[in-house]
DNA sequence: GCTGGGAGAGGCTTA
DNA sequence: TAAGCCTTTCCCAGC
């Protein structure tokens, strides 16, 4: 396909707010927190309404470089000292934190260039997610120790956001941690600092209970050296909703919907 | 574009390995580690040759859904009960973990199907990593302290691996945890597990260093209290190379390349 | 193969 | 707005 042409449909997706690809041979440049270059290559450049600009490599999952939506997005013609021209499709974007950043994709050949106008409104819904679990946990803390009722979910303390704070049967303040899957020591760490903070504050022992499916070793020895407690987290992931496998109440539907 | 003529493209682009856009209304449905459900929409389909299998909606920078390198994915006609045909697409992975993982899009119409043959064997070269700032620190830590000598990089510790260990003019051992980005609670959790690790081992005291542009409030009172030491990093990222401000010893260019 | 930890991480929620 | 932290995170490097 022409260069030209390309650039022509191009500025017709982007004036009228479509969705468009472009696939062909190019260079990328990046400049913003980090900066990178990718010589030439065939890539597959996705331009969404919204700003998002996506550069696809033929392997790999994420996107080789890319801007999020709210980036101004630009095409423009360019010839080069030797005559080869190019088609330059760039995306800027200032963040909040005042840091600027830029792609730019020079085509030296375009293989085919469309937009469409798409229509969408739905969300995704995940079932399973951490913030489930712990909703569902909330339901019955019996099932992690008999006599343990909640106190808080998603307590705000000055090191972090407990998931769940509870009371066991003695009084003793519990603080939760769910992981849906395995614990490694980033959690052991996070939960650790959240059961001192609190034992400090309050002046008394407090207990710290880690959730998670599984946990690697080193997490497991460093939670046993802090006297902090592993709970083995079963459940089930279902759809359209996750169970928690053990517990004794019936358990609502979190996440049911009608489609 | 008819549904069966969207099949034969997409077993023609599967069979030759090709590079596969797929426009289109339809429902996604997600099970693995987790599970979702997207009702009818407009979403534009990304499969590639290693598998790779992106759900696009129209807003947003990441895919929706998706599928990593690996997948097997396959295509075919259904007919629901209403007499409506569907042209599904699937991708199925077993992950070595032993979770069994699919997403089935099901197209009741498809705007654009198509496939193309990409050549492109290049890799990103980024600078601005964290290791690269690492590696820069290591050529001259008098810019952190005087008289500070390096030890070792990425040395592994039971609870993790420490990037740059050092020794200060006083024969202590100094651990330095580098950051490319402001510092928060996580990052000084981290370098605190490092110290107190390296401290029971030796059984000595063993300073703490964080290097990072800079730091959450909430992070640097916990640093303080940990008695740990904050050097800011200044750096600057340039195209093709990162440099920090203020090294005395002329810098190595890292990651300079010919192109 | 497990594990730890970075990533231009992004994105959400709450103080 | 800032900060914490979850993510179907993915991905790589070291042991």
């Amino acid at each position: 396909m022409e260069l030209v042409e390309a650039k022509r449909k191009i500025d017709e997706a982007l004036e009228r707010g479509r969705f468009a690809v472009v696939v062909g041979n190019c260079r990328v440049k990046y400049e913003g927190r980090a900066a990178s270059k990718l010589s030439e290559g065939d890539r597959v450049l996705v331009i969404k309404n919204d700003g998002t600009f996506l550069v696809h490599q033929t392997q790999g999952m994420a996107a080789i470089n890319y801007q999020g939506p709210g980036a101004s997005i630009s095409a423009s013609m360019e010839t080069a000292a030797d005559g080869d021209s190019a088609l330059v499709l760039s995306a800027f974007r200032s963040k909040k934190s005042g840091v600027k950043e830029s792609i730019v994709v020079r085509f030296a050949s375009v293989q085919a260039c469309e937009s469409w106008a798409l229509k969408d409104d739905r969300k995704l819904q995940l079932f399973g997610s951490e913030r489930q679990l712990s909703d569902l946990l909330m339901q019955d803390l019996n099932l992690i120790e008999p006599g343990l009722r909640p106190l808080q979910q998603e307590s705000a303390i000055r090191k972090g956001t407990i998931d769940i704070l509870a009371e066991d049967r003695e009084g003793r303040l519990v603080v939760i941690e769910v992981k849906r899957r395995e614990a490694g020591l980033d959690a052991v760490s996070q939960l650790s600092r959240y059961v001192s903070e609190l034992a400090k504050r309050k002046e008394k022992k407090v207990r710290g209970v880690l959730c998670a499916p599984r946990m690697t070793p080193t997490a497991h020895a460093m939670l046993e050296r802090d006297g902090l407690e592993f709970f083995k987290l079963d459940y089930v992931i279902g759809n359209p909703s996750a169970k928690i496998r053990g517990l004794q109440k019936k358990q609502q539907t979190i996440g049911a919907f009608s489609d």
